[in-house]
DNA sequence: TGCGACATATGATTCAAATCATATGTCGCC
DNA sequence: GGCGACATATGATTTGAATCATATGTCGCA
């Protein structure tokens, strides 16, 4: 482990940033509480959302091998975070097997978890598309998902716009696929079972 | 590295599998000639194009953590590839702090060019979505872009039916933004700097 | 050499999501 | 407690990609 003097800790307000796509790759992350977004511009002004790191996620491991950010890290509300410095990690890494290995796992994860957001994008109709992403979020948590992010914002990390998710959340509602409460939804009919 | 004895080599004929989503996973892989594209199936039987493999590329590094393969193994064109079983691998790379610092390194660029797929999906404009990917192409390589695989494929990739990338490219090229020849294509106007 | 599979190409039509508009609801904060 | 920012919600209209149709071109192969 690195020695805890070497770890620097970080208060961000919401909406502040960790660091600015372009700035000079300095460490790695490990969010405490809250949550911090990953946020890549295209040219045209508009963004894309690549990852959302929660409580004992990590965050930027690629910035070890990159010599600079390639994407926002933006705080979505309060957080906390620990820097852990690049060069101190890639030292532990560099002798640690164990360590070495438990990063190539958290990384094979991400992989997983970004070829899912593109899966999800491959399902064209926006309906079929919010239930898929639904039924990923209630899988082993079942019954009500608690959403701690509003619909908006989830619009967007679908690749839709928040009136069609309204209109779709409706409709699946009516249809009885879905319920929904103030802060939370749930599948309607017999629920996933979190095999695989 | 791993004993020679260990390795199995394959050879593939297009179309055939490496291996089927839903398979034990067994082994990692490396191609060494051909193309191997990774092919993930949906519940309504489409399916998303997760990744390609060239030869020097290694493929289905999450089988190491995995019990089974999430997504198919094929073959686009008659390929040879490498298997190196995964308990071996694992026996390597758990001793072995250079090997498993490669595979973090390499699971990070994964995940860096999943997340520019993602990136691309997020334009909406055909035209748009092609000219960026036509640009992602043309970095570090012009003045043409020879194509290894039909528009056909290349649709799919980005999301797209084979009509409007036929169309789009008709249009662009009325324009004089691009220029075609058999396998080729070329942006028009200063080249891309492959910096960043 | 000729058949079959598939790529390239383009026209016509449909359709679903984007866009524009607008209203009400919620919540933090001065 | 009231103002402003933003989320939720829904209607009307536009638009661009999907779909359906069809034709020609290319290439491997029997």
């Amino acid at each position: 482990m690195v020695a805890r003097e070497r770890l620097s800790v970080r208060k961000l307000a919401a909406g502040e940033a960790v660091f600015r796509q372009g700035d000079r790759a300095a460490a790695v992350y490990v969010v405490q509480s809250g949550r911090i977004r990953l946020l890549r511009h295209l040219e045209d002004g508009s963004s894309v959302s690549v990852y959302v790191a929660r409580p004992g996620d990590s965050f930027a491991e690629a910035s070890l091998w990159a010599e600079s950010y390639h994407c926002d890290g933006l705080a979505d509300v309060p957080s906390v975070i620990t820097a852990i410095p690049k060069s101190d990690l890639l030292g532990v890494l560099e002798d640690n097997p164990q360590a070495a290995m438990a990063l190539a796992r958290i990384l094979a994860a991400q992989v997983r978890i970004s070829r899912s957001s593109l899966e999800l994008r491959n399902i064209r109709s926006a309906r079929e598309r919010l239930l898929a992403w639904i039924r990923l979020q209630a899988e082993g948590a079942p019954p009500t998902v608690v959403l701690d992010r509003p619909w908006t914002q989830i619009a967007a990390e679908l690749g839709l716009t928040h009136e069609v998710i309204y209109r779709t959340l409706a409709a699946l509602q009516g249809e009885g696929q879905i319920t929904r409460t103030v802060r939370g939804i749930a599948l309607a009919g017999p629920p996933i079972t979190g095999q695989r």
